[in-house]
DNA sequence: TTGAAAGCGCTACCAG
DNA sequence: CTGGTAGCGCTTTCAA
């Protein structure tokens, strides 16, 4: 098996209270002899034993701050927050704890509150957040990075911070992903209307982008007639989709960029185009499968809701317990074409 | 935290040793002392700490066992190999040693020796397979199962075994799954090839039966000319596709339900078919994505191959360390379709 | 049937 | 600057 302090020790002829300081710059002891252990763990391939660290920091256990969306407003959370559940699960018996705050939507206020609170009050030693895209956040998980809290975005990310790295899809991709997705499905012929969610979300205006951007390059028959902001919610899409529909009739397609998918569906089934009008929405609600099934939704692109609660846990959990940073800051989950029956 | 067995051996007025022996069924304590601590435990919510008993593993290593097929003949078995390491490198820490063998493709008589020699040679404590459908090979993971080495099959099953899970695609699934995205490709209508790989292997059998299940079901305009094997081998698959598209020009897709993508693809584009022909195909080889990107395939099926190679070892390793077993006997992956912008 | 003690790998602390 | 020791939670062994 791997080699221990202890190996290192004897060859070396010294504590292994010596080679702990040296090997974790702790300081305190001679440079040659630093020198000539670490040349030592170098040469046998030294690795750190998880469990054996594990048992010391459960003495002082360090804890992971998670802050997002409530589950109660978009279905999507939920899982996300199966996945954080599920890495405090794997994770507590190393010593770490996990405490989860949630905020209403992507309020930014409440979301700069919460931050501070963790910091303050709990304590935390590192952070993993669902990020509004605004330079005071930018600024707060710099500070706390500068602090040597480590903080790992998910699902959306923010411009110009300090963070270790962000977990989430790659949207502008999703989006041309969805792009190419419609022409297929329409022939590469038809009008198209756009309803997202909020602009000031970045993944949702790069959903949108990538789309415009596919069909500008390979689909020039295909036209995007009407965008709209949803703001997530049912009954904007509702109205705004009924109201759409019923009046341009040569409308064939209709791209739903985030949330508010319930309502537009509702809008078209009312009007008698269910099927007709081609629909490509995002993530997999149980209201998402229903359509589907019923053939409302042709098809809809997800994104690892699970992996986006469980994986920032345990790169920061990685970076707590064995000082390893991720390759790289961009980790993307994976894009997820679904229809009717793969779902 | 969580609670200790000193801490329940303090409150119980007994030893560690004594709790342990009563937790674990060892035996050797008195019945009534065994209920009194066990009430404890339970009260008390007791789990075992992961890394105090991987401290304990690591002086005796527990060994598990993977056999798959070489990835030097599938690029697909490449990604479930890198899989496999993951884990070996997660677990490695807990005393648990991975032992991988590879066989020729899914050959019978090869898979039943490796499955001796790790057995008699290697004193494996588990093991995980790529099973060969056979009933030979079913006895001989029942032998293992009553010898109390549980055994996980991954990305082909086995019928009648007494294995402990199966981690993979469900193929019935799939195969509906390229039955539907095929519908919705060429509008419901036209005449289709399919090329499938070795009917022997459950995994192949099921896709093409799962897509002439929807096509029945719900595209009566669409019509399955051809169903062919080409056994994973490109030079079959080549030679076949090429004399059926020549001869046939009323063709106007193709569904590859297994390995041989590039020779289909080859034959096609050397009848100038290239993007005429609709293809529909499974897994995400670099190969493939070359021929996503040109549009020669439309969309490829994925199966999380990865993950094939890492869950059964987490799940070996789960039972092996703390005597979990999983919820269900089928670990089903995701059914993945994959266009040319999402891969 | 039970308890006491050692030891897995690591870190923290204290004494020198 | 260094060594020795204790202790995290667990299992194992030996002695009683």
């Amino acid at each position: 098996m791997g080699v221990t302090i202890k190996q290192i020790a004897e060859i070396a002829g010294v504590s292994r209270g010596t080679v702990d300081r040296a090997l974790n710059n702790r300081g305190n002891v001679n440079s040659e002899v630093e020198k000539r252990i670490k040349a030592i763990a170098d040469k046998l391939g030294y690795r750190p034993n998880k469990a054996g660290k594990a048992l010391v920091t459960r003495r002082n256990p360090m804890k992971i701050g998670v802050i997002m969306p409530s589950p109660k407003r978009t279905d999507y959370f939920e899982k996300v927050n199966l996945g954080v559940q599920l890495a405090h699960d794997e994770f507590k018996d190393f010593g770490i704890e996990v405490i989860v705050k949630f905020t209403k939507g992507f309020d930014l206020e409440n979301q700069l509150k919460l931050i501070d609170e963790l910091y303050s009050e709990h304590k935390i030693n590192a952070m993993s957040l669902a990020a509004v895209n605004d330079t005071q956040v930018a600024e707060k998980i710099t500070y706390l990075t500068e602090q040597n809290i480590p903080v790992v975005t998910f699902n959306t990310d923010v411009d110009d911070s300090k963070r270790v790295c962000f977990v989430g899809n790659d949207y502008i991709k999703a989006g041309r992903t969805a792009g190419e997705l419609m022409g297929v499905l329409i022939g590469g012929e038809g009008k198209i209307a756009i309803v997202g969610g909020v602009y000031s979300a970045k993944s949702h205006k790069h959903r949108v982008k990538g789309f415009l951007d596919v069909i500008q390059e390979f689909y020039p028959k295909m036209q995007v007639m009407n965008i709209a902001e949803a703001f997530d919610d049912d009954i904007i899409s509702y109205t705004y989709t009924k109201e759409l529909f019923a009046k341009d009739t040569s409308l064939t397609a209709l791209y739903l960029a985030s949330a508010g998918v319930y309502g537009a569906c509702r809008a078209l089934k009312e009007l008698n185009l269910q099927g007709k009008v081609k629909v490509i929405c995002f993530d997999d609600t149980p209201g998402i499968e229903e359509l589907l099934l019923d053939r409302t939704i042709a098809f809809t692109i997800c994104q690892e809701p699970i992996k986006q609660g469980y994986e920032p846990i345990k790169i920061l959990a990685d970076i707590l317990l064995n000082d390893t940073y991720p390759q790289s800051e961009y980790n993307y989950t994976q894009i997820i074409i679904k229809n009717r029956e793969s779902i």
